[in-house]
Formats: structure tokens, C-alpha cells, sequence
DNA sequence: TTGAAAGCGTTACCAT
DNA sequence: ATGGTAACGCTTTCAA
């Protein structure tokens, strides 16, 4: 490369000029700009570069930073199954990692990763050579082989969401908790027979999810001596209509459901609004998963469980930040937030 | 740094170890990777670096090349309001973008930005400071001096959505075409008195939009001797409440209403289904932007009329490539997508 | 507290 | 077609 940079590009100050500047060496300034370095250097000194950085506009460039110290300030975000999620909660998820991640001078870059993409692992290659601080893998669909070519690779810190591979950190959605706050909340108002609501057709790993979900709940209902009902329906009015006629074919139907998403919940509702049925009082509906848009149009109006999207982005950030670090996480960090409650109508 | 890379790290091949398998040189392996270069290798010469590096497992590592380039691989994406957008919306972009960038082995970084963010210019001062190809700024709350400052700082291509300032390249939603789709199919339907309806609350810049798309409208309803009623409302049911109050108060009152999203179609609708008054044939609906689930949950069904999402963020990714390189874009490119009518009942 | 200098992995120029 | 080699901007060690 002959010119000072390439071609047309702005020229923009690096280090040495700041140095010259205040009269110092580019060790020094260096020194200044880093949190790690700066107590060795005097106060006065300090004020002397950064004042000449402020003339002239100069900043840290993030390329030099991560070339030199072998890392980026980039945690990354892949979601494995884009589709599975409402775009909802990513977004929020998005957001609020992005909102830590910028305290802690991180950056986030986002990628989703349909588990069927062709040049799957190929792109995951590409992502993992961007000597980033650590990884967050989202979604069932990351195989041990992929959490082992990141490592390969020298990913410093994987943190999986919602899977387990190895003993790999992993943290969760409090999702047994949250099912399990919804049926306690059903007892108190003195439902005994509850039914949960799921979808129709589940992932094998949806699967196993479910599975856990429904042990939890027994663990709940049963002590109570209520009992359990399980539903099965497609996210549509037909879906739905269908779902109704089973439950009401029973000779003593249960009373209360919780439904696993928003969208089922508010289906359910309206299908029993054209029965002529009433919410709560013929029968009474809370929405497990999510607090969307959706809860607050259904009519009546959804109680439903939610839990914390940003307190366990937030953790998230903190323990990614500490691992690599060499620091032990804070347990606290590892524990998923306790859902909330959020009473409506339809309870 | 002393040893040969950070402490406990994985010491990853670089293209002198790929040289030296390949017994070449390692400017002959970096020509290989890379496209420009490619061609001045044989490729008997280009078979056996491609074999060492598959052996070694290497990859070209962005940020070295980042450094060496003055550019990163990356394009941005900042989005200014992210309050103001659909959550739905605001996913598919992303997607959209990151299905194009990578074909063209660009990576995307995401940045929400909120107006009112306290260290506002401080972040994007962080994130142009990353020598990205390009820029996407979206919403109106950018300013002139922001993008002066991209420019300051060497941003090489700043692409605005949904906003104008100065020349820059910008690019937009079809929005005054959507509406105008609307409007036309309402006046094939045979309706003369058409409302079209938006939020009670605007900020100045969706103000200014409104105007847009009120003459948009009037350009296509005046013509065929039709009239318009503007109506505006609190997205909640006691909104809802008032402009069908509104509505029905006219002697003579509008036949059909655009809305501008579907929660609001969605609500009115529900309060008209519970007045009595039957959707389409008393009043018929038509919701103009995005084609989210609610447009299919609503009773009846919205018919609404949507933008290609994904042709946009196709088409800035090109921007973004020819641009970066020098050359001229396309000027198809700049063209919005033909909305699309997607007819349910509800009109 | 500071200066000098050796990397980090890549690109691109200049020879050969 | 290929091999040296000087950037790129920063961090960090070692000496002073």
C-alpha cells in the first residue's frame, strides 16, 4: 500500500497523531485509552491526550484494537431457529443485549442460521473466525459438533440458550416456572380440572421441552389434587374449533386452560365467545408464553405469564463479559428470573 | 505480546502456515483468497493452497484483512425509532438484509438507537468508527450533522430509509403507492365515500408522510369523483369506539376505511361486529400496511396490501456493493416494490 | 512515567 | 506467476 490509506477514503487520525499532539509518545496514548493501562499514567498527562484527541477527533479504531489483541468487541447472537420464535421476543432480545452489551463496550452482531441452511456450517465458520468475545447460541438445533468447531476455532466464551450440549455454559428460558406460576394461579382461583394447550405438531426437541413442562405441571396440580388435561391444536380457527369440540365432549370438561402462546389463546377465546360461552366463568384462560399485543387485544383482555427478556439478556452480557475475563460468573447470573403475572380478564 | 498469541487461546494456521504446506509463497495464498486476485494464480497453483488450508483448517481472518483493506466486511444497520416500527417489520428486514449481505459475503451489525438516547452521538460515533461498507440509517430522527459525522469519519456509503437529507442516497417504503393500491380497489369495489384512518398522535416527520399520502389519495379518489373523510385514532378499543361514533354520525358516511395497521383495522372492526354492522357489505376495511398475523386473525379476515420487504433489503445490499465499489448502481434499484393486495373479506 | 520496538494477519506494491 | 516487504493501527513488553 503506497498512499497513506486506501484511495478516496478520509484520513483519519490514529494514535501518533494524537501523540504528537500532546506531546507525548504513542505508548502513552495508548496507555490513556485503555481502562486496563490508564492508572499508569498521570492525571495531567491524561488531560494533555485527551484533550489532543478531542481536537482532533480522534477514536480508538476497533480493526487495529482486535487485530492486536486477538479479539473484537463483537459478542454474537445466532439463532438457530428464527422461525420458532416470535419476532416479538427476538427483537426484544435483540435490543436488550444490545442495551448491556453497549455499558460493557461490546458490540452486537446478530445472525440467524435456519437449522435447514444449506451452507449451515460453512456461515458458522464465518462467524466463529470473528475473534469475538463470546457466542450466544440460540435454538435446539445446535449439535455438539458445531459447539466443538466453535471451541476448534477459538471461540472463548460459548453460552447456549435454551440447549444443553455437554457441559457447555447454558442458560434458559424459565419456562417450567412459568407454566407452573400459570397453574398455580389457576388453583388459587379454585380451577381443579385445567387443561395446558400446546401445538400440534412439535420438533423433537420441542418435544423433550414439552415433556419437562408437563411433569412440572403435575408437580403443581397433583399435590392440589386437581387434575391434568392435555390439548393438542393448530394455530387456526379451524384449529381451534376443533379443540373446543374435544373439550366440551368430555361429561365433566375441565374449567381452566393454560395455553402455551398468545396467538392459540386468543382463538381458543373467540371460539367460545361464538358458543355463546363466557371468560372466565364458563371457562377461564391464561396465555403461558410471551405478553404480546395479542393479550391485551383478545377479548376479554388475556392474563398471561411473562418473564424478564432483558434481566436474563442482561445476565447473559455479564457472564460472557466475566468468562472471558478469567472471572467466575455470579451464580445469580444463571438463575432465570421468576415469571410474572399478569392478571386480565380472562382469569 | 510475547508469545505467539493470547495466552490460553487457540493458536489459529494463518496463511504463512498455508504457504508453507502449500510450498508457495504467501502472497500467492492471499491471492487465492481473494476474488480480485484470484485469476493470476494457476490453477494447479489454486488447488494445492486450497487443499493446504483445508487441511490446516484455515480461514481468512476478517479482521487482519479488515486492517489491511481500511475496511471491514461489515454493513450496518442503525435504526433510529425502533419503537415506531412493527416488531415483525423490523425482523424481516434484518433477515431480508443478512440473506443478501452474506450471498455477497458481507456481515450485518444491528444497532437500535433510540432519538432520545442520552449518549446518542457518542454511539454513533462508536459504531461509524467501524470502517464498514456501508450504512443504513433508518427512521427521520437522523439528522444533517449525523450524517455528516458518518462522513467525517469515512462511512464510504451512508444509505438513508425512509428519510431524506441533502443528496444523500436514500431509499423508501412504497408507502403513498400502498395507499393508493388501497384506495384504487376500494373504488373498483364501487365505493365513492372513502375514510382513510391514522394515529391520533403524529411526530412531525410521520406528519409530513401523512401529507404525502393524504394527496397520494386524493390523486386517485378525486378523479373517479369519490370523496375523502380523514379519521384518527387512539390504537385502544375506547379509540376504536370514538371514530366508529364518528363515523356513523355523518348523514351520509364513508363506505369503506384504509387504515394504516392492522391493529387499528382490527379494532374497529370488532367494534362495528359489535354494533351490529357487518363488514364488508356496511362498511368494508382495508388495511394498508404490512400483512402481519392480525390482519388473518381479524374477523373477518383484513384484506390489506403489503411491500416486499425482502426485494428492498435485496436491493440496498446492492446499493450498498456497487456503490462501495466505485461503480454505478442500478437504478431499478431505487424503485419500491409494486405493494401487493392480498384480498381477504373484509372488504 | 515514558520511549522504542516487536508483534497481530492481511493486502498490495515492486521486483524477479 | 511468485517472492519479498512495507504498510494498516493498535497493544504490550522491555528498558530507561
Amino acid at each position: 500500500m503506497k498512499s497513506k490509506t486506501n484511495s478516496h477514503s478520509v484520513r483519519r487520525p490514529t494514535s501518533i497523531d494524537v501523540a504528537k499532539v500532546a506531546g507525548v509518545s504513542r505508548a502513552t496514548v495508548a496507555f490513556v485509552f485503555n481502562d486496563r493501562m490508564r492508572s499508569m499514567i498521570s492525571s495531567a498527562t491524561q488531560r494533555k491526550v485527551f484533550q489532543a484527541a478531542r481536537k482532533l477527533g480522534y477514536h480508538v479504531d476497533p480493526v487495529g484494537r482486535a487485530l492486536s489483541k486477538g479479539q473484537s468487541d463483537e459478542i454474537s447472537f445466532v439463532e438457530s431457529d428464527p422461525s420458532e420464535l416470535d419476532p416479538f421476543v427476538t427483537m426484544s432480545w435483540i435490543r436488550a443485549l444490545q442495551l448491556r452489551a453497549n455499558d460493557l463496550n461490546y458490540s452486537v452482531g446478530v445472525h440467524f442460521l435456519p437449522e435447514a441452511s444449506k451452507h449451515r456450517r460453512e456461515r458458522l465458520t464465518g462467524i466463529f473466525a470473528r475473534h469475538q468475545v463470546g457466542v450466544i447460541l440460540v435454538g435446539g438445533s445446535v449439535t455438539r459438533a458445531e459447539v466443538a468447531l466453535a471451541r476448534k476455532m477459538g471461540v472463548r466464551v460459548i453460552v447456549l440458550f435454551e440447549n444443553q450440549v455437554g457441559r457447555e455454559i447454558s442458560i434458559r428460558f424459565p419456562v417450567e416456572e412459568m407454566w407452573q406460576t400459570a397453574a398455580k394461579h389457576l388453583l388459587e382461583r379454585g380451577h381443579r380440572s385445567v387443561a395446558y394447550l400446546h401445538r400440534e405438531h412439535l420438533g423433537p426437541v420441542s418435544q423433550s421441552s414439552l415433556q419437562r413442562v408437563v411433569s412440572s405441571l403435575h408437580s403443581v396440580v397433583d399435590p392440589a389434587g386437581g387434575t391434568l388435561t392435555e390439548l393438542k391444536m393448530d394455530p387456526t380457527p379451524a384449529g381451534a374449533r376443533a379443540v373446543v369440540d374435544a373439550l366440551l365432549a368430555a361429561p365433566s370438561h375441565p374449567t381452566a386452560i393454560c395455553g402455551f402462546k398468545d396467538e392459540y389463546c386468543f382463538l381458543i377465546e373467540r371460539e367460545l365467545a361464538k358458543r355463546g360461552l363466557r371468560v372466565p366463568e364458563d371457562l377461564a384462560i391464561i396465555c403461558c408464553s410471551g405478553d404480546s399485543r395479542l393479550c391485551e387485544l383478545s377479548e376479554p383482555p388475556l392474563t398471561s405469564v411473562t418473564a424478564d427478556l432483558e434481566a436474563i439478556a442482561h445476565n447473559l452480557v455479564n457472564i460472557i463479559d466475566a468468562v472471558s475475563h478469567g472471572k467466575e460468573p455470579n451464580p445469580e447470573w444463571f438463575v432465570p428470573p421468576v415469571p410474572r403475572l399478569i392478571v386480565r380478564a380472562s382469569s
